[in-house]
DNA sequence: GTATTTATGTTAAATTAATCACAATAAAAG
DNA sequence: CTTTTATTGTGATTAATTTAACATAAATAC
């Protein structure tokens, strides 16, 4: 029903609509959104067409109107329960993160090849590799968080795959193979600041 | 010269050309690559000859050109400092990341809000926000890395802005308002596995 | 109560990107 | 040396996206 990125530009808005509203806005006019997110006004509203949400004339949208049929289109029946692999730096920020809690995502459990680090008393427990296909089907877990090294990455993203995990978030610099019923977003962030820089130096010439 | 959407392409070409000559291959077929990343070959050889790479018949590419020609389109004439704000769970690993120094950035320094945490013998030292402009401009920082909490987010933005910065990478859920010279990335990670759910549930419902 | 303004909603046009098709040609095989 | 095969490189075609245009209608102003 809704391409790629259709749904990313809906969870913007909704990141955004949040805001207006708690500034104690409750209208919002198709022009105001997309300027703020760089998108044009028409394409807004050519998406809240799209998913029947009617504007008023003169009046714009109703911002809790939006809001709620966003959260429709991303509900969850129940929270979800999300597997971590790596036990590193920022496989423990990740745990500490407070934005996936508020999506209803849910760190179950976290995965390291690393004895010294299997401990049942940290804030989420962690576990050697092969525990992982056990506590993925307990726990009916769909989507793996890889926070590992690049060497182990695709090995890692294999088991995840074979033990029956749908989605995978990729922190590693490796483009992962994976089956095409597998959904995998890749986030590098050297390549995000090589991107930043690029473009940097691409104004300074145009200027 | 090159669109947004092939600097995406290129960083990703660049990363997959690394593994395969760590692996020992010295050419690869555009059919290859393209399987790998999941972009069509015909995409793959018309970007190579959009930076005037020739391939060879029937035997490829040659993989270090490549890396060489790809290199020179994200060339740095110097090591890049980056300036960090937010010293909490997420800015604490991303200075312990290794990525970034492989790509010629560097962190050097941190700024945050809390007096606690203004430590000059960290790793990397932490300064109070006021200090912020005059780092910016003493080490000709271009990029800075926003890190903290949604509510602090644009009054951060604004400062380095004002400061001088002409890049950020923005880890809050907010979408930044800023100038049209200034390349601002995000990365929201509640986003993203919203996003791999959504796409999870839709191909499921598919089959 | 009529005219004007302003924003929506949708159709049409233009631009851009992706896909297909195939000629060219170097290597390999016979 | 000729034929076959495999892969590049690019022009043509199709699809997708973006932008523009404008008719519509609610709210406001007069």
């Amino acid at each position: 029903m809704y391409l790629r990125s259709d749904i990313t530009r809906l969870l913007q808005y909704r990141s955004c609509l949040t805001k207006f509203q708690e500034l104690g806005f409750e209208t919002i006019y198709s022009y105001n959104l997309g300027k703020h997110i760089g998108v044009s006004a028409e394409q807004i509203r050519k998406d809240f067409s799209k998913f029947n949400i009617r504007g008023h004339k003169k009046a714009g949208y109703n911002i809790e109107e939006l809001i709620t049929t966003i959260n429709k289109i991303f509900k969850k029946t129940s929270p979800q329960n999300v597997l971590l692999i790596g036990y590193g730096n920022l496989g423990q920020s990740l745990i500490k993160y407070k934005g996936f809690s508020r999506s209803m995502f849910h760190i179950k459990a976290v995965i390291d090849i690393d004895p010294s680090k299997h401990k049942r008393k940290t804030l989420v427990p962690v576990f050697p590799p092969e525990k992982a296909p056990e506590i993925i089907k307990k726990n009916r877990i769909k989507i793996g968080i890889i926070a590992v090294h690049d060497i182990a990455a695709q090995e890692i993203c294999n088991m995840l795959v074979k033990a029956g995990i749908k989605g995978i978030l990729n922190f590693s610099s490796l483009v992962l193979k994976a089956p095409e019923d597998v959904q995998i977003n890749n986030i590098n962030l050297g390549n995000e600041l090589e991107a930043i820089f690029y473009h940097i130096q691409l104004k300074q010439k145009n200027i």
